[in-house]
DNA sequence: GTGAAAGCGCTAACAA
DNA sequence: TTGTTAGCGCTTTCAC
């Protein structure tokens, strides 16, 4: 068996509440004792038992992460985020995919709820009500999303909408088509929300184009309705779609920018790989988890959680390929 | 607090070894018993505390998962696999993203070890000794690696080397470029192998131009080297590698596939996704992910390990618009 | 400042 | 088939 605090407790000639101390409460224990103590512990190799220490604090040293589908671009920056600033905290990241499944969702809170000392909800699926009820099983964080008080982080989504709308405005375009993503999705109404507001704004028109897949086949199945939507300028809901939407595009000759701009959401790492480079709405991905993660953290120690919102994500217009002046 | 197993023995009016046994050696209590057992605990939301659990049995229900990238576009398919696998057999998966720091990855192996009942090590960079190290401290199954006697998952690079250099040879090419990942790389030196092996037997030239980091950005750079190469096909050591390479060669006038033919191994999403789409060795990678599983989970089951050695994972050459006949 | 004792939630002998 | 007992490794009263 591995080396226990009594191990070491023997060792040092102390007791194992003394090594515990010298351990989580140093200033408590004699200097002489503890520097013995932690010496004894380096030596043997100890590695305090975190499921035991788990057992009687209620702490397990865990945060559970769920999320849609790890094979999405988007999330694994936000996976590498929560990681770095949960080690940096000495917690460990359970990882759970859903496969786009729901109804899964719920259930794998559930499960993971006891494991765990909170868990941040990725761009969760979940209806409102099954979202309370996770509430009330384990500390919970919302990322991509927003619901009653949870706590969340999220994209100022009507700031960056706005960026869009100008920097196509700027060009000349005059009537601007959206490839929406799923219909329940919160990013998808969030987004038509701060493009309806942005393009009245600048005085142009909006054309939705209807609701598609978050997938580079939803931006190949969305483009013969942006042909027919008769825009100069298309924002795809995110770039999975404006990339398929490109590529389908060329497939029927159209040519992107010449003929019609296009532009993307989120900045994956692929957006800047092909031709043409994609203009898209860049998010801060990996500030979003250590943002998630320190949220997270702030509501376990101050498990009153007087309302911890947080001011939203900045986003940036990074102006490449895929966009070019309107043809008059 | 949670429901523990004394609530639920009380409210069933048995003890609590009962529900324990109830729960999880089902045959052996009386039918009668055990349903009331597992109605009550339904009824009142009873879910086992699996670190007290470990803490008696050994087993934490736990298993680990390191990888040097997540952002990495290979990765995210193996661990779908590795997570559907893993839930299937009801247990929890721990990723740690090791940021390409191979110094980290023992480190994360130490302070793994206790808190899971296996590691699947993804990619390792480490070297032999630093692994058998890690082998000491916990089970452990390598992925994309060979190391001694340590279990492993890889792909046949071998036989995909000979299809893809059959692929060209059968195109016409008889001078044909290597772009290596990684000296230290154990698949930069089996590809390595596996396109020597297969170019003489063809009888063909095989030119090696030199080591490159697995990225677009290595491809890039390596545009440079294949063209003073001369060669009329490359292979790269990724698709990664190949679509940069791909990129730069576009930026250069010279166009794929008509002007030089391009290779990728791996399949990634996106290699399906740009244009030229990449003509590439798909690999099984979810498959690898719920093998590594299976490796872990018989590992475990019978720790006397009798050798459990797999067949290596059949490749396929995936023919798409990257490679073309060469030009005489 | 330190030790002894109790117990977190659970399972595994051992009895009955 | 079931209950009783002991204890996994650790922290935390409560004495001293």
């Amino acid at each position: 068996m591995a080396v226990t605090i009594r191990d070491v407790a023997k060792a040092a000639g102390v007791s194992a509440s003394t090594v515990s101390r010298a351990l989580s409460m140093p200033d408590i224990v004699d200097a002489a004792t503890r520097e013995r103590v932690l010496r004894v512990a380096d030596h043997l190799g100890y590695r305090p038992n975190r499921a035991a220490r788990g057992l009687i604090t209620g702490r397990t040293g865990n945060i559970g992460l769920i999320l849609p589908d790890l094979a999405n671009p988007f999330f694994p920056s936000v996976v590498k985020g929560i990681q770095r600033q949960a080690h940096e905290a000495d917690y460990q990241v359970f990882v759970a995919d859903t496969d786009e499944d729901a109804s899964a969702e719920l259930g794998l809170v559930r499960s993971l709820a006891k494991q765990v000392d909170g868990i941040i909800l990725c761009s969760p699926r979940m209806k409102p009500a099954e979202l309370r009820e996770a509430a009330g099983l384990a500390p919970i964080v919302l990322v991509n999303r927003k619901a009653g008080t949870i706590p969340s982080v999220a994209m100022d989504n009507a700031d960056g909408m706005r960026q869009v709308v100008d920097h196509l405005v700027g060009l000349g375009h005059r009537r601007i088509g959206f490839v929406a993503g799923p219909r329940s999705s919160w990013s998808t109404r969030e987004r038509l929300r701060g493009l309806r507001a942005a393009s009245t704004r600048a005085g142009v028109e909006l054309v939705e184009v209807g609701n598609f897949a978050p997938t580079f086949d939803g931006g190949i199945a969305a483009a013969e309705g942006v042909l027919i939507a008769g825009v100069t300028a298309v924002v795809a809901y995110n770039d999975l779609v404006a990339m398929g939407l490109v590529s389908a595009l060329r497939d029927r000759g159209v040519d992107v920018p010449s003929q019609l701009s296009v532009v993307g959401i989120d900045n994956i790492q692929m957006s800047a790989m092909g031709h043409p480079t994609l203009t898209t709405l860049g998010i801060p991905k990996e500030k979003a988890g250590r943002r998630a993660v320190d949220l997270l953290l702030h509501l376990l120690a101050d498990p009153s959680g007087t309302a911890t919102y947080e001011r939203e994500l900045p986003t940036e217009l990074l102006v490449r390929q895929s966009t070019a002046p309107a043809r008059p």
